[in-house]
DNA sequence: CCATGTTAGAGTCACAGTGACTCAAACGAG
DNA sequence: CTCGTTTGAGTCACTGTGACTCTAACATGG
C-alpha cells in the first residue's frame, strides 16, 4: 500500500478540421528520441494544479495558435480514453489521457516547443496502409483510430458537425462535412428533410449566401441551433460495421 | 521538460449487477482515513507492469471473489473515463481510471484489504437524495452518475443487457433486465418482436422454464447470441432526457 | 374438478421516419 | 440565349414502433 509506482500523466489531442474538403488532423513531428522525426499527436504533460481537461484546452490553444479564451469560443473537446500499457513510452512509465477536439477550418499551425513542425494531415493519407503514409509514434496510430470513430459516430447522434462549420453557413457546406468524415454521405434531400425536421439544430437566416462559381441557386444562411442531440440519429449510408 | 509532477493512477470500478429486481453496484466501506467510514467504489493502484485494464479486472476478481479466469467468462468490462482534478484526493495527486463492469447475480462479496466491509447496494438507495443514502467518498458518486448514465445508454444500442442474465434465460427475465436498469420498461410484446427480429441477439432452445409460482405458460429458454449490436437502437420509454 | 387470476406469446392497426426517387426553378459560364 | 449544375420541394413504398387485443397455458383456492 505504501509503494505506489511512480507515473507520469500526459494528455494527447486528436484535432480534427476541414480542410478542402477533406477531414484532416493536426500532428507535429517529434524532434528528439524516442521516435524522432516521426509524426505524433500533439500533446503535453498535466501540470501540477491543473486536471486533464485543462491542460487538453491549454495544448489545443497553443497548438493551434490562439488564445484559449478563443478556443472555447469555437472548439469543443472532450475525453476519449486513457492509454496506459506499461511499455508504451520506453523511456517510463507514462498514462495518456487521450482527448478529441473539433474546430472549423483553422490557419496553418505553429510548432510548440518540443516539436521541429506541426501540420495538417488529412485522415485519410495517416490511416491509410500506403508506403508514404506516416508511421505515427508510439501508440498514437491507436489512439487516432479511436478518436476517429469516436468523431464518426458521434455524427450519428448529435448536432456535432455544426462544430466544423462558420457561422452562418448553408445545408449544402453542413452536408459535406457528412461527406467527409464518413467519406460517403446521405442523399443531399433526406439530409435537409431531416436536418429541418430536428428541433434545435438550425436556425435559418433569411439571407442567402454569395453566389457560387458552380452556379445554381444561391442555398439558404443558417445559423448553428441550440440542440445537442438527434433522436432519432441520422444513420450512416453504409454503416453496419 | 524535466519536471514531471509524480502522479499515482489508480483504477475505481462500478460493478453492476442485479439483485431481487433491483439494479445494484457493489461498495466498499473504508476502513482508514481519507472519508474512513464512508462507502467508496472498489479500485486500487495500477502495478508496475499492468494496463489500467489489467489492473480493473485483477480487482474485480478479487472484490467479488471469484477467480480471474472465471470473470472473464461471464463479465464484461470497459473504461469509463479518467478522473483527475488535482484535490480529488486529499493526500497526493492522484489520477483514476475509471471502468464499469457487469455481471449476473453474483454472491455476496468478501472484503478487500483496505476496506472493512462490502456489500450491493441497489442503485435506488446510492444516487438517492434520502437522508440514509451514503455520501460517496472522493468523487465516486460522479464516477457512478456517469457509470449509471453508461449502462443506461449502453443498453440502447447493444445487447449488454445479456451479460446480467444466467444461461439459459427467458425473454421475460431478459425484459426484467431492461426494467431494472431503465426503471421503466418497453412494452413486454413489443419488446419481444424487437428482440427476436435483430439477428443474432438470443438463440432459441427447444426447452421451456420450470414452472414458476405467479402461473402462467412456461416461457421458452435462450441463449446469448454473438450479435453485440442493436440497429436500429432499442428505445427508452422517457428517454428523452 | 372447476373457477379464477396471471402470464407468455401471437397478432393487429395507425403512424413516424427513411431511402430512393422526380421535378422545377435559380444560377454561372460560354 | 442555351446549357450544365445545384438548391430545394415533393412523392411513394417500405420498415420499425407504440399501443393495443386476444388466446392459451399455467398455479392456486375452493
Amino acid at each position: 500500500m505504501s509503494e505506489h509506482p511512480p507515473f507520469a500523466v500526459t494528455v494527447d489531442l486528436a484535432i480534427f478540421t476541414i480542410r478542402n474538403g477533406a477531414l484532416s488532423v493536426l500532428l507535429v513531428e517529434r524532434g528528439e528520441d524516442p521516435y524522432a522525426g516521426r509524426w505524433a499527436l500533439p500533446g503535453g504533460f498535466v501540470g501540477p494544479d491543473e486536471d486533464a481537461e485543462a491542460a487538453a484546452w491549454r495544448e489545443l490553444a497553443e497548438e493551434t495558435g490562439v488564445s484559449r479564451a478563443e478556443a472555447g469560443e469555437w472548439g469543443h473537446l472532450e475525453q476519449l480514453r486513457t492509454y496506459s500499457a506499461p511499455d508504451r513510452d520506453p523511456r517510463m512509465r507514462v498514462v495518456s489521457v487521450a482527448h478529441v477536439a473539433f474546430a472549423p477550418d483553422l490557419p496553418e499551425p505553429t510548432a510548440g516547443s518540443d516539436a521541429t513542425q506541426a501540420r495538417w494531415w488529412a485522415v485519410q493519407d495517416v490511416v491509410g496502409e500506403d508506403a508514404d503514409a506516416p508511421r505515427l509514434a508510439f501508440d498514437h496510430a491507436e489512439i487516432l483510430a479511436d478518436a476517429l470513430e469516436r468523431v464518426r459516430s458521434k455524427l450519428e447522434y448529435t448536432t456535432l458537425a455544426l462544430q466544423f462549420v462558420d457561422e452562418p453557413f448553408t445545408l449544402p457546406e453542413l452536408h459535406r462535412v457528412y461527406a467527409a468524415v464518413w467519406g460517403e454521405a446521405p442523399d443531399l434531400g433526406n439530409f435537409r428533410r431531416k436536418v429541418l425536421k430536428t428541433p434545435g439544430f438550425v436556425s435559418p437566416t433569411d439571407e442567402k449566401a454569395d453566389a457560387d462559381a458552380a452556379g445554381g441557386p444561391r442555398p439558404l444562411l443558417y445559423r448553428r441551433g441550440p440542440g445537442r442531440t438527434l433522436q432519432p440519429a441520422m444513420l450512416r449510408p453504409g454503416g453496419d460495421a
